[in-house]
DNA sequence: CGGCTGGCGTCGT
DNA sequence: TACGACGCCAGCC
């Protein structure tokens, strides 16, 4: 695993239950202010399904974007920790984005 | 080193 | 709101 996986997924498991970050806040967070992209690549490898929260990041316009298990999965998981999401969509995305 | 690919982002229509 | 077109950048040929 890359330096820069290991920045991505220890800036990822920084965000608490209950809280959701942006594809392009996480590239931000580890020094790539438009590697956005790269990040969603990172996802899709991630080694950890288990213990790296991938499901916590979504798009920055509220979508929940996509999930290597299907954006179902993805969507049910996020409800289950207290987040409501509305046809693909954040509902009080302002509320629930966690910033660094 | 060059070309292509994506769990994206932004802007224009 | 919904597409399409570009831009972006690490990783894999």
């Amino acid at each position: 695993m890359s330096k820069l996986e290991h920045r991505v997924y220890q800036k990822l498991l920084k965000v608490p239950k209950g809280k959701v970050t942006t594809y392009g806040e996480l590239a931000k967070a580890v020094g790539l202010e438009n590697g956005q992209r790269v990040i969603g690549q990172i996802m899709n490898k991630n080694p950890f399904p288990v213990i790296i929260p991938c499901h916590r990041v979504v798009k920055s316009d509220g979508k929940i974007g996509g999930y290597y298990y299907g954006e179902k999965v993805k969507t049910k998981m996020l409800s289950d920790e207290g987040i409501s999401v509305k046809n693909g969509k954040i509902q009080d995305w302002k509320e629930t984005i966690f910033r660094f």
